[in-house]
DNA sequence: GGGCACATGTAAGCTGTTACATGATTAA
DNA sequence: TTAATCATGTAACAGCTTACATGTGCCC
């Protein structure tokens, strides 16, 4: 699969669920997959003029007016459908934390206790953003066959959230017995 | 932090520890920072030269014969303190995984055990790999100023990693009772 | 002498962000 | 009427990968 797809993948698969306009779209990706996925409008705007000409979604409403909305093909689905049945794209991994942490003899003990301390508020603000997500899912009555899906990966985004911050408590108590660095 | 100068943390960094060559330093990246960063050569080496003509790093050894190893200097030194204190690149996340699962719908549930089910195979391999490094750590007399922010970053993959085997068995038992999708 | 690991580098090209330009609609 | 939000798009650029070109040293 080459790069460039899982953006395809990411907009058919958000049209699946309902047809919406391209701003809608980066909202609706940056707020229910946010916690895993990311696109930008510079991506979204193009991709969609493809994917309307090679007939996968349609546009709809006035074009004038400078508000359309885009809806999925059946082509659209079928295509969706075989760009979910490609293998992963592994992401290369870039994790800026770790990465000061492994050099942090030359950062020293206070500036990474800091470091981990800002890794864990932010682990503990998205467990909060899971349970909200969780509870909306709950009481939201249209969508009924996707959301066993989406379930699954908001409890993704909580273990993973769970395992920061129980490392992040681990962490700061290793630090603390750790001796300043002298400075050469 | 411009994107790039993540790069010059990295290579300074790892020369930090201790000089080698370019190649040396690639393998270095990949082998013990692998499970949370990556470099590629085509970034390696242009960031070598770069870092050399800025005096932050010396190149010693026969230029000639094609294999020269490089040192920080004490430039170099003060430098990565500066890229390491500035604040974190925060890293847009793409997890092919969990947006496959999204979509699940679309993919239908045995596709998705089969995705989840790999996933937990990398991270039971994950967890040996992150056992091996820490068995390296404690036979390894060198380095004693380092390893223990070194094994930081190892119990952050271990968490990781053991968090992504909970979540696959409770993804595999909730998938299992999961309709199969009537392609419509 | 053949193959493999070591070693250095460049160039093409893709992916993705950022900044900008433009305008409509809505609420204060 | 002004500001915010909604909405669409483009262009420049940064970042990074991949493939290629080239050569050395060592072991079998």
């Amino acid at each position: 699969m080459a790069r460039g797809d899982q953006t395809q993948t990411a907009v058919l698969g958000a049209l699946s669920v309902m047809p919406m306009t391209g701003y809608a779209l980066r909202s609706e990706i940056q707020n229910t997959l946010g916690h895993f996925w990311n696109e930008s409008f510079g991506q979204i705007y193009p991709t969609l003029a493809e994917l309307e000409r090679q007939g996968l979604v349609e546009r709809r409403g006035a074009e004038r007016t400078g508000s359309s909305t885009f809806a999925i093909t059946g082509d659209g689905t079928a295509r969706l459908r075989e760009l979910l049945a490609q293998p992963e794209q592994p992401a290369r991994p870039r994790n800026g934390l770790l990465l000061r942490l492994f050099f942090g003899r030359q950062l020293g003990p206070e500036a990474c206790r800091d470091l981990v301390e800002a890794a864990r508020r932010r682990a503990v603000e998205q467990l909060a953003h899971m349970s909200a997500v969780r509870e909306e899912l709950r009481n939201d009555q249209q969508n009924t066959a996707d959301s066993p899906y989406w379930l699954l990966t908001v409890s993704a985004g909580e273990h993973a959230a769970r395992a920061t911050i129980a490392w992040a408590d681990e962490t700061l108590a290793a630090l603390a017995n750790l001796p300043a660095e002298e400075n050469p």
